[in-house]
DNA sequence: ACATTACTTTACTATTTGGTCAATAATGTT
DNA sequence: AACATTATTGACCAAATAGTAAAGTAATGT
């Protein structure tokens, strides 16, 4: 009963993963999220609460969706745990010429601006990047480099971080060779 | 002729390198600004211009600051190539527990949030981060990870967002184990 | 002592910010 | 057809934002 919403929640809270993750927390301006959502100020109130709110969404919704993909994927026990590996570095390389990769990481943008102010961010960037950990230390589990997990796991985020400093493909291939070698 | 400062330059750009580094651009207002440095927005205009031009000030600084004694540090030859790496090393696993260091690394802050929409803050962001990247070539130069350079230097700043996520020292000394390791 | 110079301060402005609210529109139910 | 319920909209608000300009003040050389 009632009138039905005229959106598509899943659209929105991929509009608002795409806003935040492009423009940060604060470079976000309703403007912006008007604009990438469709939706007016009082139709995001109502649905899913206040500015914040929406970051949480925004997040939950990078969780779900890229994280739980690479999650899934460096578990997948159809391959071997060199394949995910190097399936994860060639996902890096490759985010280095795409539009949403040159936005960076969304954990790595939200760990760097709100999660020192703000404890629910910092708590679900904590949480998705020890899942990455873990699919990570997984993946490794059956290679030579399986006591390498944490390293491997820093030089992906640190290289989701240089390529939104501007770095190009080279140093990303070269990142990803150094990598691979220690399998 | 005329009348002199009344405050140290340095003493200013120190306090713009920290509130910049502690709240990130859009993060730092007027209000923090003038707080940390102690001066009023006329005398900040008169002497340094825009708030943009701050920032750059406040990059400049960590530049010829932090970094520089990094990249001294690790083109110190009087110590040996590994000696140099594991003083990087415990200095990553030292940030997680110092007030600056929590902040995380002012480069990754910057590329994260301002990089992508200011070209003179990516360049000189690329700038120090290929200064750091030469001093570890450089440093690894005689050990047996010469040939792994850009890793490490990825591990290292991977490392700085890990810390700005909320990373504990445990998981900071694991990726400096793992890091040594390789030398 | 004085004129010059330049720094400091205060008050002000135009814009943008996140957020609210009452009016309107679209549905299912009675 | 009338109603209750929920969604959408656009006007509105107070606070904060970056930036400016004029007036005041202090240090210098002559």
């Amino acid at each position: 009963m009632g009138r039905p919403r005229e959106f598509d929640n899943d659209d929105v809270l991929t509009a608002l993963q795409d806003v935040f993750w492009e423009h940060g927390y604060e470079g976000a301006s309703y403007a912006d999220i008007m604009k990438a959502t469709g939706l007016k100020k009082g139709s995001l109130y109502a649905a899913f609460g206040d500015k914040r709110s929406l970051y949480l969404h925004a997040l939950a919704k990078y969780d779900k969706g890229n994280v739980s993909d690479g999650v899934a994927m460096l578990r997948n026990e159809g391959l071997t745990g060199s394949e995910r590996i190097s399936a994860l570095m060639q996902s890096l390389v490759d985010a280095a010429e795409t539009k949403r990769g040159r936005w960076g990481c969304l954990l790595c943008n939200a760990a760097v601006d709100q999660a020192p102010f703000d404890a629910p961010t910092e708590k679900v960037v904590q949480a998705s990047l020890q899942r990455m950990r873990d699919a990570i230390a997984v993946a490794l589990k059956d290679t030579k480099a399986a006591d390498k997990s944490e390293l491997i796991w820093t030089a992906y985020f640190g290289g989701r971080v240089i390529i939104k400093s501007g770095g190009t493909k080279t140093v990303l291939k070269a990142i990803q060779g150094q990598t691979l070698a220690l399998l």
